[in-house]
DNA sequence: TGTTAGCAGTCGAAAGGTTAGAGTGCTAAC
DNA sequence: GTTAGCACTCTAACCTTTCGACTGCTAACA
């Protein structure tokens, strides 16, 4: 059912005064809100019917009005419908800029960044890319038959698997398998790894089941490895009264102590560009709210950033600041003034 | 002053006491855990008589009484100098023993388990080692005299950085460098590099320039580094009654949330072996205690593992767990009866 | 039919008052 | 030096009262 232009206008008021203040809001607040000339007792008689609607609810009788679920939802549509506001958030470009670069640092400063302009916590999923590289297989005989093999990854040490070895090939047989081996795998990925396995016939042929068994061992590895969860600025939930009880708090807390399960949770909605949900996303109880964004680097899909806070967030800022960062990391945005200065080295990455 | 036996006894008891129930204690109580017949009228003059020494506080005139900063350094005193409780803490080995291994996934699993097992926030630092290993150098001529140097390390990469070369050294010069500084650097340490330096003369002089403008650029990567900050079980902080008021758990959370200066606070006491720090350690402003442990594996020092929680901690617990996880770490603790059984395979490493 | 002023009614938050009980310090006796 | 006894203090819990913020309703008005 449609609302009538009044009672969005209305709603829309209610809402963001109540992003705003956190109290209930009265009838004589949307008055004074309201721009045109309007009785407080006509606004009255529209909450009533919008809480009749159930966009509205009140604590008690003789208080303001808070806005429901549905009401964010509605007030949400409008936000990304609308033109996203100009924000230009500080600092991202600084350290992506800088000479040195070390993606965790990358991916922590960044948290830091969004969590900082929008006042919220601020969480980053790395998504496990099941393309690992290695850096050095080793294949070492233990008795006739099998031998135990030991690969270096970039990101840890797959060790201690016995692989069963073909008998009788003479007695150089696993120090040269070794070497082949290794020279197929070391500084490449697996994936580059497996796209080469056409080629190696011919007078590779006699390790080709080794070969097979390693790619096995680093496949199941790969299934293994989990995203990695980044999360800043846990302390500024305090800057929300919806934290100051502490039970609120606990739950909140308890949230970003399981990494796994907030890692999930981010990871959701993963074919939406930007994702806003509201209110108890599954698995948190108090009334939170999500928003996520994919974000990539140079076209590949590297994770998701996002900010998790009260119901009552501030969704225009939020969408916004994760808008804008989402087009720093694809080269989209504009540098500024001093910026453009020393823009060629920059653009270098 | 030496403390006479009874006060010494009573203080004990009733730190114990209150580091139990998170309430002040009252003569009776401390009557009822006495062991020996002896009436509250005495113990309560003992208690005044600690209280005078400053041992001892009471929150109002007819509550009990609650230890202070130095009570607790006594206590920790005597815990330290007594026999370490043996505990042993489930599944540290789990993960060790297993055949994939990530060293992040080490830590916060570490770091996890001290955290289940003494119900306190734990925290782990690793230090910066300053030996990276560098993977590629690459140099690119721009223009005549100069080049750009890339250097991939371990962690991370080290661009856009210009170094000025020879000129008149012929056209192939830069290429010829490129391989050459390659290989000296590829797949090495920084300090395995440094001490390769005296044989680079000879047929290397020509490249002998770039080699150093290369190290300089190592040593302030390295310089730049900073230790790694884990932080896992900051829920567990809701356990405890200190935690209750929303200001304290603010402090906290606070504290945990800015990374650099906890890492500060971790390593400052570098030199102790398990070091106890009771309340207010510079720039916690709740009395908070940390007890943390230098760890290292394969003699080699790693970084340190601790716990943070309320002054009211059971530093007995704590002090053990630590300084068991300590032993598994340096290979010192005896394995479980199931575990001796696949013993053999479990020990490589 | 929609809007508005006026007013009675409801409810929470704050402030003040009372009570019960826990624990002390002091005193006097042993 | 130790102990029983007792008066005293102070908090936490509970009640009560008051104040004021808002509402819903009603009746009048355009």
């Amino acid at each position: 059912m449609e609302l009538s232009s009044r009672k969005r206008k209305i709603l829309g008021l209610l809402v963001e005064r109540y992003i705003k203040t956190a109290e209930p809001v009265s009838s004589g607040e949307i008055k004074s809100l309201y721009g045109e000339e309007i009785s407080s007792a006509t606004i009255r008689s529209e909450l009533a019917a919008l809480e009749e609607l159930g966009y509205l609810v009140q604590p008690h009788v003789s208080a303001g009005r808070i806005p429901t679920e549905p009401a964010y939802k509605l007030y949400v549509e409008n936000v990304l419908a609308g033109e996203k506001k100009e924000i230009r958030v500080a600092g991202v470009r600084d350290y992506l800029g800088k000479k040195i670069v070390e993606i965790e640092d990358v991916v922590r400063n960044t948290a830091r960044v969004i969590s900082d302009a929008t006042n919220y916590t601020s969480v980053i999923v790395i998504k496990n890319t099941d393309d690992i590289r290695i850096r050095e297989v080793k294949l070492v005989e233990v008795d006739a038959g099998r031998a135990l093999v030991v690969i270096i990854t970039d990101s840890g040490v797959i060790k201690d698997n016995i692989i069963e070895i073909p008998v009788n090939m003479g007695s150089g047989y696993v120090t040269a398998a070794n070497d082949v081996i290794n020279d197929l795998f070391a500084g490449k990925t697996l994936s580059e790894i497996k796209s080469q396995n056409a080629d190696i016939d011919g007078e590779m042929a006699p390790y080709h089941d080794i070969f097979d068994k390693i790619i096995n061992l680093l496949e199941e590895y790969a299934s293994g490895r989990h995203d990695k969860v980044f999360v800043e600025g846990t302390s500024k939930m305090f800057h929300h009264p919806e934290f100051a009880e502490i039970s609120t708090a606990r739950e909140f807390i308890t949230l970003l102590d399981e990494k796994e399960k907030l890692g999930e949770l981010m990871t959701a909605d993963d074919d939406i560009e930007l994702s806003v949900r509201i209110g108890k996303p599954d698995g948190l109880n108090g009334n939170c709210s999500m928003v996520t964004a994919r974000y990539s680097i140079g076209g590949a899909e590297i994770g998701k950033a996002g900010v998790i806070g009260p119901e009552r967030m501030d969704y225009d800022k939020v969408v916004s600041v994760l808008h804008y960062i989402q087009k720093v990391f694809n080269g989209e945005a504009e540098p500024d003034e001093k910026e453009k200065k020393n823009g060629e080295i920059r653009k270098r990455k």
